[in-house]
DNA sequence: AGATCTACCTGGTTGC
DNA sequence: TGCAACCAGGTAGATC
């Protein structure tokens, strides 16, 4: 599933398969791949900047048609990616033929090509325009970057929050690009109990949170990721970082810590694994 | 406002 | 072996 290490990942991996070129063909194979107001055709002709990442979304964007003046409210500025669960975005060399999960390709100048497959079709694409940034709810609303967050404005958004904190944890509109691996293996990494609420966490517990969520995202886009099932780079390669998972998948196994065996509970609405012994509840109780 | 549920999907795993 | 039921989970939307 890729958060945002993965899609920081898969930016990396991009951007020398990409860059600098232009592209000469674009075609949705899926009906319900694209979203929002502009179709896909409208990237065809220009030129990719650079590659890029906001919260687990991955982002194309394209050199300006008038370096010279600011785009205007309709010009197409680039696209971008959400890939959801089973969502893949790979380069490929001119003539190779798109698989029966490709929902869109894009063939370049070189004739090289990207294909963005998806077996599951839970991931989408959306033409960018600052109109079109605009009318996007999700975007709009996305929260801060967990990376370049100070610790003070980190504690700020949870502190006095009633939810318990893995729902905080996973609300893109509180922090954006932590989904249920990374949520779990911080928490646990902070000693911190998935259903303590918000106003029952100290500052001094908050700060923990964020040093173990920085220590965990950076971890693991140094080992490009983790691979759980269909997550790739952009090169096909799969990340590592899954070996070194504390609680994830490991519901029922001994900790790692003191040997307790991890529970498995459903938490927001998610498979959630702790471990009920190095994991507490809040400790400032009204 | 927040909590909880369902829909969207399909391949892999589990259970009978 | 075969097949049905279940599970994975990010986000939108509905309901209470």
């Amino acid at each position: 599933m890729p958060e945002l290490p993965e899609v920081e990942t898969v930016a990396r991996t991009l951007l020398p398969l990409v860059q600098h070129r232009r592209i000469v063909l674009a075609e949705a194979l899926h009906p319900k791949v694209m979203e929002g107001p502009l179709p896909l055709e409208a990237v065809v002709g220009r030129t990719i900047s650079t590659t890029a990442r906001r919260g687990k979304l991955l982002l194309v964007p394209f050199i300006p048609a008038l370096p010279e003046h600011a785009p205007g409210l309709h010009e197409v500025t680039g696209i971008a990616f959400h890939l959801k669960m089973t969502g893949r975005l790979f380069g490929y060399a001119a003539g190779v033929v798109p698989g029966v999960h490709t929902r869109l390709r894009m063939v370049f100048d070189d004739n090289s090509q990207l294909f963005f497959d998806d077996m599951r079709t839970f991931g989408y694409a959306r033409v960018l325009s600052q109109q079109s940034l605009e009318q996007w709810n999700f975007w709009q609303t996305l929260g801060p970057e967990p990376l370049t967050l100070a610790a003070k404005e980190f504690v700020q958004l949870f502190a006095g929050k009633q939810r318990a904190i893995k729902a905080l944890l996973l609300d893109q509109q509180i922090i954006a690009g932590v989904g249920n691996i990374y949520a779990d293996e911080s928490l646990f990494r902070a000693g911190i109990h998935p259903a303590s609420s918000g106003k029952d966490l100290s500052p001094q517990k908050l700060e923990r949170l964020h040093g173990a969520l920085v220590g965990v995202l950076q971890e693991s886009i140094a080992a490009c990721g983790s691979s759980i099932n269909t997550y790739r780079t952009a090169r096909g390669d799969a990340g590592a970082f899954q070996n070194t998972f504390a609680v994830y998948g490991r519901g029922g196994q001994n900790c790692s810590l003191c040997t307790t065996r991890l529970e498995k509970t459903q938490l927001a609405g998610r498979g959630t694994v702790f471990c009920p012994k190095c994991q507490k509840l809040g400790d400032k109780h009204a």
